[in-house]
DNA sequence: GTTGAAAATGTATTCGATTACATCCGCATG
DNA sequence: CATGCGGATGTAATCGAATACATTTTCAAC
C-alpha cells in the first residue's frame, strides 16, 4: 500500500539510539483538509482557488482549518495539473557584477506586480550553467527565461520560446530583447570628449563576442568619424570588463607609447581599472588624461575621481524584459521585437578639458 | 477526454487571422517514447534513471529516440513522486551588495558537487519576501533554504527545519549557523591600530538588529579594553552598512567635535563612505585618520587608497552552509550546529601610524 | 405544491513520471 | 526433463491537486 520513498539515509551505526524513526517532514494534503472539514478535496481546492463559488460557512470552516494546521498545496501537484509554475529564471553572467542588480530589480517589480515570482541563475558564463537553467523550462519547473548575456540556450519545445534577451541581444529576429542604442551612446561619449577639446582618444573594447561591445566600438569609431579624427590603431585595446582587464589596457596602451589625452572604456569596471592605472603611473585625472566608462553601477560615484559615464536605464531594461516576457507567455503570437532604450551621459569628475599645453603622454 | 487548460488568451480582434490555434509548447512523455521505442513506460523511465538494468539494445534504442525527440522528463512528475527536487533557494538581502557574491559561489559549488542547483532569492530584507520564498520549501518546489540575513523564516512543516543561516546566525540553537567570530575579528582590528598608536578610534557600527553587529561592537570595546582605553561614547556612530552611511556617519561624528585618529566601520560599503566624507573635509587618509572596513569586498582593494579591512572567509562560508544543508537533507536527525571561522586582518593603505604631531581631528 | 434554474458539493479522472509487484524468458543444474 | 534463479520487461498504483461532469440542495416563480 505505502510507496517507498527514498527515505533519509539512516546511517546504521548512530550513537544515539538504534531505532530512529525515519523523520519524514510532515506535509499535509488537501485530502486530510477535506476529511477534518467534513466535505469533498474538490470543496477544498475551491475553498482556495475560487472562495467565491463556495458557500460563505463552508469556506470559513475551511480556511480555519487550513491555517490552524498550517496547509500549504504542493506546488507540484497543482503545477503538473495546471502546466504553469508562475515562476521565472533570470539568467546572469556574473552576479558580482553590480549592474546587474538594477536590472533586477525592475525584473522583479514587474514580476510581482503580475504574480511571478524570480529565480536568479549565475551562469559564470558557462554554458553548461545556462543550459541546466533553461532546462528547467523544459522540465516545468519555470514558465521562461530572461538572459542577460549574448547567448540564448536551446530550450528543447517547439514553437515559441518562452525568452527574453535584456541588456543584450542577438541577431536571431525572433528573439525578443530590451538594451540601449550602443552605438549612439558610444558616439556620444566621444563627441563629448571631442567637445572637451580631445582628439587622441583611446578605446577599451570589450569582448567581442558580444553584439553589444561591437556596437560600442562602432559608436566610438562613429564619433571619431563625426569629429574628422582618424582612427589611430595603436590607440585600441580589448578587456573583458574586469577592473584588472582595464589597468592592462591602458598599462598596454602607454607601453606601446601610445599618446592620449582621454580613455573610453567598454564598461565601468575597466574604466575605474584605467584610472589605477593611470594614477599609478603618476598620471592625474583629469588633468592629464580624461576617463569615461560605461553602465553607470553604483561605484561610479564613489571613485576618486567620480566616474563620467554613460548611464543605462537599468531599472526600465529589467521591467522592459519582464513586461516582454510576459506578454508571450499570455500570448506565444505577438510578434518578437528588439525594443531600444537609450543611454544618458552622466558627466562627473573623471573628465575635463584638454590641456593644450599638456602634450599627450 | 481531454482535460481543458487555462491556454493562452487569445484576444478576439487580432489581425492576422482569425482561428489562430491555441499555440502550447509541444511536449514530450514517457508514454510517447515508450511507443515508439515499443517498449513500456516502467522501461522508458529506467533506462534513464538506472540505465545499467535495462538491456544494451533496448537501452541504446531508447536513448536514441530520447535524444532525436528532444524529450525532457517533466520534472514536476518526477518530483511530485519522489519528493524531492534537488533545488536549493539561497536568500540574500541584496544583491548589490559585492560580500555575497563569493560566498555564493561557495554555495554553487558544493551544490553542483552534490547534484543540488541553486537559485537565488533576492529579499530586500523584507519579510513578506522572504516568506515567500520559504514557502517553496513548503510547497515542494525546492529542497531547502540558505538564507544570509538575521531572520529565519517560518516553514509550515513539522520536523526539522532544512535550513542553513549562513554569515549571520540567530540565537535559536536548533538553527544551524557558519559565520565569522566577529568578537574576535573586530578586536583584532582595534589591537592593530593600537599598536600603530592609535588612541581615539571611532566605530561605525551597522544595524543593532543584526546579531554579527553587535558583536562587531563587543569586539570594538574588547580591544578598547584590552589596550586600557577608556570608550568614549562621542567616537560612536551607527549606519545602515550602506557607503551613504558611512559618510553621515564620519559627518556625524566630525559636527559633534569628536576628536579620533581613527575610524573602524562594521562593513567595507561605510568604511568607503568614511574615506569619502574624510577627504572631501580636507583630511587624510592614511595621514590624518585610519580607517579600517570589514568583509573584504572586491571593491575595497580598489579605493584610494586601498582599503584595510578583516576579510571574511566568503568562499568558505558558502561551501560550508551548503555542506550542512546537505547533511541536514540526508539525515535530519543530524545535530544543528554553529560553525565559527575566523577572519583575517588585511592590511592595505589606508591605514597608517598614529603621528604624535598630528592633533586628533 | 410543482417546476426549474442556480448554487453548492461530490465523484472520479487527469497531469507525467516512478516504482512495487507480477510476469516472462532463458539457461544452468540436478 | 523439471526446477529454479536472475535478468528483462510489463502492469498498474501512486504522488497531490485541479477540475469536468454528475448530483444534490435551495429557493423563487407560478
Amino acid at each position: 500500500m505505502s510507496v517507498e520513498r527514498p527515505g533519509p539515509k539512516k546511517k546504521s551505526g548512530k550513537g544515539r539510539g538504534a531505532h530512529v524513526a525515519p523523520q519524514t517532514v510532515r506535509v499535509r494534503t488537501v485530502k486530510e483538509i477535506a476529511a477534518i472539514a467534513k466535505v469533498s478535496v474538490a470543496t477544498v481546492s475551491r475553498a482556495l482557488q475560487r472562495p467565491e463559488i463556495v458557500s460563505e460557512e463552508t469556506r470559513q470552516r475551511i480556511h480555519e482549518i487550513v491555517k490552524r494546521l498550517g496547509y500549504t498545496p504542493n506546488a507540484l501537484a497543482r503545477n503538473l495539473r495546471t502546466a504553469r509554475t508562475r515562476l521565472i529564471v533570470a539568467l546572469l553572467p556574473d552576479i558580482a557584477n553590480p549592474f546587474f542588480s538594477e536590472v533586477i530589480r525592475g525584473i522583479e517589480q514587474v514580476a510581482y506586480e503580475n504574480g511571478y515570482s524570480v529565480l536568479l541563475g549565475e551562469t559564470q558564463s558557462n554554458l553548461v550553467r545556462e543550459q541546466a537553467y533553461a532546462d528547467m523550462v523544459a522540465a516545468r519547473q519555470a514558465d521562461g527565461i530572461i538572459t542577460m548575456f549574448h547567448r540564448i540556450p536551446t530550450i528543447p519545445v517547439d514553437g515559441r520560446l518562452p525568452i527574453v534577451n535584456a541588456c543584450e541581444y542577438v541577431k536571431d529576429r525572433s528573439i525578443s530583447s530590451v538594451y540601449v542604442d550602443n552605438v549612439a551612446a558610444a558616439a556620444t561619449a566621444v563627441d563629448y570628449l571631442v567637445s572637451l577639446g580631445h582628439r587622441d582618444i583611446a578605446f577599451v573594447a570589450g569582448p567581442s563576442s558580444s553584439p553589444i561591445c561591437v556596437d560600442r566600438e562602432e559608436g566610438y569609431q562613429l564619433g571619431l568619424k563625426r569629429a574628422g579624427i582618424r582612427a589611430n590603431p595603436a590607440l585600441a585595446a580589448v578587456g573583458d570588463f574586469s577592473i584588472e582587464a582595464g589597468e592592462r589596457a591602458v598599462d598596454h596602451l602607454l607601453a606601446q607609447g601610445g599618446a592620449f589625452t582621454a580613455v573610453f572604456c567598454s564598461n565601468d569596471e575597466m574604466a575605474i581599472g584605467a584610472m589605477r592605472a593611470l594614477i599609478s603611473r603618476g598620471l592625474r585625472v583629469p588633468e592629464d588624461v580624461s576617463v569615461v566608462g560605461f553602465d553607470d553601477i553604483r561605484f561610479s560615484r564613489y571613485t576618486t575621481p567620480a566616474l563620467t559615464t554613460l548611464s543605462q536605464p537599468k531599472n526600465a531594461l529589467g521591467r522592459e524584459a519582464m513586461t516582454m516576457l510576459i506578454e508571450i507567455l499570455n500570448d506565444p503570437e505577438v510578434p518578437p521585437r528588439k525594443r531600444v532604450l537609450s543611454a544618458e551621459l552622466v558627466v562627473r569628475g573623471s573628465t575635463g578639458p584638454c590641456r593644450r599645453d599638456s602634450r599627450p603622454v
